[in-house]
DNA sequence: GATACGTGGAT
DNA sequence: TATCCAAGTAT
């Protein structure tokens, strides 16, 4: 992992950058490492330090959050660097409760940069720690009851010297052998204190609450092409789903066929055959995409029109990219 | 405590 | 195809 300072680094000298732990940590929020990579490769080669990103246009960083989910954590970030380049001399906060007060940084954020970029003795817990701890104290409380209860646990093993060497260990621990399913018990290296081991419950932990099924919504969004090749887009707003990001303009999403709502601009609209299907965190969608082409001197209602030099499709959420792809191959 | 909030990969 | 799941946070 580009961001890791291992053991090894460290007796070579070198010294964790908080700010690269930090963003690293955010964008690992609720995302696969695989996921992250590129993202990060990306960021602090544009963005080297905090003052860079503090300085960064808010289009710049969305778009190049774009494809990554979780778009509040992109605009928590711009505020969060802002925060520290302005108010904290563009150095990060090194204890728990400091870092705690900065924009999208949780108990988990604040414990993994303490501990990992500042060598505190931080409680670190994410998701695989609490599977660890319920295996390893055989817990059968279900999540997120249960989380007070493993967060007391893991803190009874936080070690105070190398904390963030040992909470990298033991989400990788839970990232590797003691995963979610088929754990690989027989090479793990707390078998012979793991509880759940014993008990034969390892594979049924954490119990976690049954979820939602989600509900399917139906939207209609507008691609529409100016003669110069330009393309009509809107920035939603702050707030919600997709918030700050680009997008088509179209109709609210909703349950049962998509809502009376007015087009973009004035146009022919020709309806794509298919359907743009994307999954959210909390509902299934299905877009019907309606393209026109219009003169230059048309007016829109609502968005503005991007050059077509100036778009690309990577710069806006996976599913408003269905969208565009439904069309782009039309 | 419950809900909103993305996405892609694994099964 | 459908569900689960990943280094969570804000409200």
């Amino acid at each position: 992992m580009p961001w890791r300072v291992g053991p090894k680094d460290r007796a070579n000298g070198v010294i964790p950058d908080p700010y690269r732990i930090w963003l690293s940590e955010i964008m690992l929020q609720q995302t696969t490492v695989a996921a992250v990579k590129d993202y990060f490769e990306r960021f602090t080669k544009r963005w080297p330090t905090v003052r860079d990103l503090a300085d960064a246009q808010d289009e710049d960083v969305m778009a190049e959050w774009a494809g990554l989910g979780y778009y509040a954590r992109a605009r928590n970030l711009l505020k969060c660097a802002r925060v520290v380049a302005n108010e904290k001399g563009g150095v990060f906060p090194d204890t728990v409760d400091a870092l705690l007060e900065l924009p999208g940084v949780g108990p988990y954020t604040a414990g993994a940069v303490s501990a990992i970029a500042f060598d505190k003795s931080s409680v670190v817990v994410d998701g695989n720690v609490e599977r660890v701890m319920a295996r390893l104290y055989d817990v059968h409380t279900p999540l997120p009851a249960a989380k007070p209860e493993l967060t007391a646990l893991a803190e009874s093993l936080t070690p105070l010297e190398r904390a963030g060497d040992y909470a990298q260990a033991v989400m990788d621990l839970g990232a590797t052998i003691c995963t979610p399913r088929n754990p690989a018990c027989g090479i793990c290296p707390w078998r012979p204190a793991c509880q759940a081991r014993l008990a034969g419950t390892a594979v049924d932990l954490p119990k976690k609450t049954p979820k939602k099924p989600k509900p399917i919504r139906f939207g209609v969004v507008y691609i529409t092409r100016r003669v110069d090749g330009a393309l009509l887009l809107e920035r939603r707003p702050d707030k919600g789903l997709l918030g700050g990001m680009l997008g088509w303009p179209g109709s609210e999403w909703v349950e049962k066929e998509a809502p009376k709502h007015q087009a973009p601009i004035r146009a022919e609209w020709k309806t794509l055959n298919g359907e743009a299907r994307h999954t959210f965190t909390h509902f299934h969608l299905r877009l019907t995409v309606k393209t026109a082409l219009v003169p230059m001197e048309r007016e829109p209602a609502v968005g503005h029109f991007l050059p077509l030099e100036d778009f690309s499709p990577t710069d806006i959420p996976t599913v408003m990219r269905k969208a565009f792809n439904l069309f782009h191959s039309d």
